[in-house]
DNA sequence: TGGCGTCAAGGTTGC
DNA sequence: GCAACCTTGACGCCA
């Protein structure tokens, strides 16, 4: 399967639009609140309805979520919303269309999330994070496993690597089961941080966590391994679920030669077979849907 | 209504 | 030690 993230450029253009992203300031959330929260949130689900319907009229199998998806939910327990019940009828929907459809639904919480990080707060607000969206996966009735897939970044080294993995592997070991048992880690984009070998043995050997493989991203983290060789290793934390890997074209190859090496280009040309075979593609780049669509008729 | 400055949060890197 | 950068769209003020 291929899949887009975020916003569906079809829809986010119709009148009026569709999307799953809807989100507020923080004077905003100080003004209005809880049920201004709710509103949005119910708007979101319900778009996030009307998005896996669109992919299911054409054919496409596997999206990722915007984290926004309930927006301030760090800042309240979701069933404290007003229309709760509302939203949780519109969330069972959206896991009723997934599941009947063999379809795949992600997400993948900011670059906030640190789940290693040296700073308790910082980790409190980062396991706040990732439950919740653990807890919106469970509204849909989707099941705790990496199929539906909370997918996150170690993100930072704090200057040391070993201390690092052993403060990421014990608080992912404390996590809920909801947000635990959905746990993905993926690949950085900065030589400092870290590589599929280094997630593999360090991660994934043992707490049993499945590493995405980010193909991208592997160019700044090989550490000598081919591609080929990164997503094998990847592949084998993922078990009997079939892998997620993650793949765009930097835009420095596609015209824009200022671009810095790790920014996405627009669309993808050359998408490998085996990729495309031994994995569910998630298709990055800013073309969004459209990516995906003119990928498949190459 | 359109344009545009700004946005909750962490961490790394460059100057 | 401080500022820029990530990612990038969308919020929301203001003319």
């Amino acid at each position: 399967m291929l899949g887009y993230p975020a916003m569906n450029r079809s829809l986010r253009e119709k009148d009026p639009p569709r999307r799953c992203n809807r989100d507020m300031r923080k004077q905003t959330w100080e003004q209005k609140g809880l049920s201004y929260a709710g509103e949005l949130a119910e708007q979101n689900f319900a778009d996030l309805r009307s998005i896996l319907q669109w992919n299911l009229a054409h054919d496409i199998g596997f999206y990722r979520c915007s984290s926004t998806l309930v927006p301030w939910n760090s800042a309240f327990d979701i069933a404290d919303l007003p229309n709760f019940e509302r939203i949780r009828s519109l969330a069972r929907d959206c896991g009723k269309l997934v599941k009947s459809n063999d379809m795949r639904l992600t997400f993948h919480p900011s670059h906030w999330c640190k789940l290693a990080s040296e700073s308790e707060d910082t980790v409190a607000r980062s396991v706040e994070s990732v439950t919740h969206h653990g807890r919106w996966l469970d509204m849909m009735d989707l099941p705790r496993s990496p199929r539906y897939a909370i997918n996150v970044h170690i993100g930072a080294h704090y200057g040391d690597k070993d201390a690092t993995a052993d403060r990421f592997c014990d608080v992912i070991t404390g996590l809920p089961a909801r947000a635990r048992e959905r746990l993905t880690v993926e690949n950085d984009d900065t030589e400092s941080l870290w590589g599929v070998e280094e997630l593999v043995d360090s991660v994934a050997a043992r707490i049993n966590v499945p590493v995405t493989f980010d193909y991208h991203h592997h160019t700044f983290t090989s550490r000598g391994l081919t591609y080929r060789e990164g997503f094998n290793l990847a592949r084998n934390t993922w078990g009997e679920i079939r892998p997620i890997t993650h793949y765009s074209e930097p835009a420095s190859l596609h015209g824009d030669t200022s671009a810095r090496p790790q920014k996405h280009a627009e669309s993808v040309a050359t998408l490998p077979e085996w990729l495309r075979k031994e994995s569910d593609v998630m298709v990055e780049s800013n073309g969004k849907e459209q990516s995906v669509l003119s990928v498949r008729e190459d």
